[in-house]
DNA sequence: TTGGATATACGAATTTTATCGTACATCTTT
DNA sequence: AAAGATGTACGATAAAATTCGTATATCCAA
């Protein structure tokens, strides 16, 4: 079981994780605020998808319902893995600092991050 | 001149970055440890990375020489943001968040990742 | 009840990536 | 100089991902 959605998967997924549950109506209308398609083009995606098992629909109605079998959490576990073997020499810490170089960080992000950090602080007795 | 390397071309960039100078054989020699492939489909991508501006290359001997266009830290920087903004709604300390949690960090990484942010905490004078 | 709007199913064409065979040129021995 | 090793070029094919047209079913309003 290959679970590794593709681009245009992944930009469907961001949108049943936003909103819940779906219908294809509600994804191609989303879509289609960014980019021009047709939406049997969306449909048919939906429907690999559900092939694939990266979602779960429910067919009782007439309008079928879709919602995302991996979470957005898995998701990103898997995006952050893959980057950081594929462009990160597998350091964690260097993809960290890249983020934070990058990131014209908020005060409270970086509290928020420190505050993690000192977790770690006064650890093991 | 859309610069988003694929999956296989990022794979054969690594190698690049870290060998700097590389012929064919360099890198299909060091991709042949991995998987099973023909020399001549490394070639040929190569070769499409060439045309499409990744790498540059010097023919003046008989064998070719390549070299990356894309610093690691540009892909590094590409790739950050395709999955923030693909997978981390946009938030950046998310993906920090998550990175952290994910990462059984050791007691340097976290002080060095502490000492980066420290230099934000008394600034504009 | 009938026509239009909205659904799904599905085959087919296109596009993009990846893989490889073959032709041919150029080195490097012997 | 001839043979084998090594190199590039390039077309063909395969595999994966995307896009869309058409057929058909169902719902809803006039």
């Amino acid at each position: 079981m290959e679970l590794k959605p593709t681009e245009s998967e992944l930009e469907i997924l961001q949108i049943i994780w936003k909103k819940g549950e779906c219908t294809v109506r509600d994804v191609h209308e989303e879509l289609a605020k960014n980019k021009e398609s047709g939406y049997t083009t969306t449909l048919k995606l939906m429907q690999i998808m559900h092939e694939k098992g990266l979602v779960q629909r429910n067919t009782d109605a007439k309008t079928h319902l879709y919602k995302a079998v991996i979470s957005r959490e898995q998701a990103q576990q898997g995006a952050l893995e893959k980057i950081i073997s594929t462009v990160f020499k597998g350091s964690t810490s260097d993809l960290i600092i890249q983020a934070l170089g990058q990131h014209k960080a908020s005060k409270d992000e970086i509290d928020a991050i420190k505050k993690y950090l000192n977790q770690f602080d006064q650890p093991d007795k």
